[in-house]
DNA sequence: ATGGCTGCAAAGTGTTTGCAGCGAT
DNA sequence: ATCGCTGCAAACACTTTGCAGCCAT
């Protein structure tokens, strides 16, 4: 089990991690568990480069091409999306069966809020089925700028390193 | 002028072009004019590469490079929208003002449908004002299955280089 | 003639992979 | 004792950049 006293909450995500990882046969091991329960922990769209960083921040040395590996890992039993914005680098989060979102992302600090509107995913059915397609999922990014403008401009200045 | 009798139906496009151009004291060139007009041409969602082969498939010999950077600045000009899904690749597309969409797209062939939907743009501004946000822009790709496979078959079948 | 433009190759990103040794079952 | 996992460095794919010469103005 992978499972720790820090992750209530996610015993979904865990009972599926191991299934998925029994059923590959593949194994639980510490590098795996750590950068798991970091990535739980941060709960947000984080990009690998991120989760390196906060795996080392907390002391472990792990390398980069184990959190890319672990996050496909991931990826690959369905338990978290990788989703690719303008920049470059992928970002990843928590694929939680029950809370699809989608995003409205503020394009100067970089702030992601997720909502979902049912009357949106309705409108969405109509028009696959108006083009004679078959939908299976969908992908909804909201650009705008925090009208909090101070609180944008705090943002702004804690990511510049 | 870039334009030619070849490309009636994109006078905003030159127009905003020759300003940019002028405005930034860039010059007209034979290579840029050549990349322009194929991409015009093709008037779909090309990536870089598409278009570097249709460029040499006419019998021009311009290198990759160019067709980046001429791309790059028909997107600082505003012309041309950057798109990444999720492989690598960016994806380029006119930036008719008057004709924003968003995408349906086949991920077995690949095919692309544009759509616009006003319904939902009015939801849209409805949510990013409930959060705080002032909209800038959004992007909205819906991914599915065609329902003629026939069709869907064959557009995979010509796409095996 | 100036200064932007081009091709080429080299440098950069973000991400993946081969390998030899380590570690979980 | 298997066979998967890990770190490292090399390999990759896509994109950008430095340079020396070319070309539009």
């Amino acid at each position: 089990m992978v499972s720790s006293s820090e992750n209530i909450g996610y015993a979904w995500f865990f009972e599926r991690l191991d299934a998925y990882l029994d059923r590959m046969g593949l194994k639980q091991t510490q590098p795996r568990r750590t950068i798991i329960q970091i990535f739980l922990k941060l709960d947000a769209h984080v990009d690998a480069e991120e989760l390196h960083q906060s795996v080392r921040n907390e002391g472990f040395e792990i390398g980069l091409a184990t959190i890319y590996r672990t996050l496909n890992l991931l990826t690959d039993a369905g338990l978290v999306e990788q989703k690719s914005f303008q920049d470059g680098r992928s970002v990843f989060e928590i694929a939680d069966p029950d809370k699809h979102h989608d995003h409205l992302i503020c394009t100067k600090c970089r702030r992601m809020i997720e909502f979902e509107n049912h009357k949106i995913e309705v409108l969405q059915e109509e028009i696959a089925e108006k083009y004679g397609m078959e939908l299976k999922t969908h992908r909804l990014d909201l650009f705008g700028h925090c009208l909090d403008t101070v609180a944008c401009g705090a943002r702004i200045k804690s990511q510049q390193k």
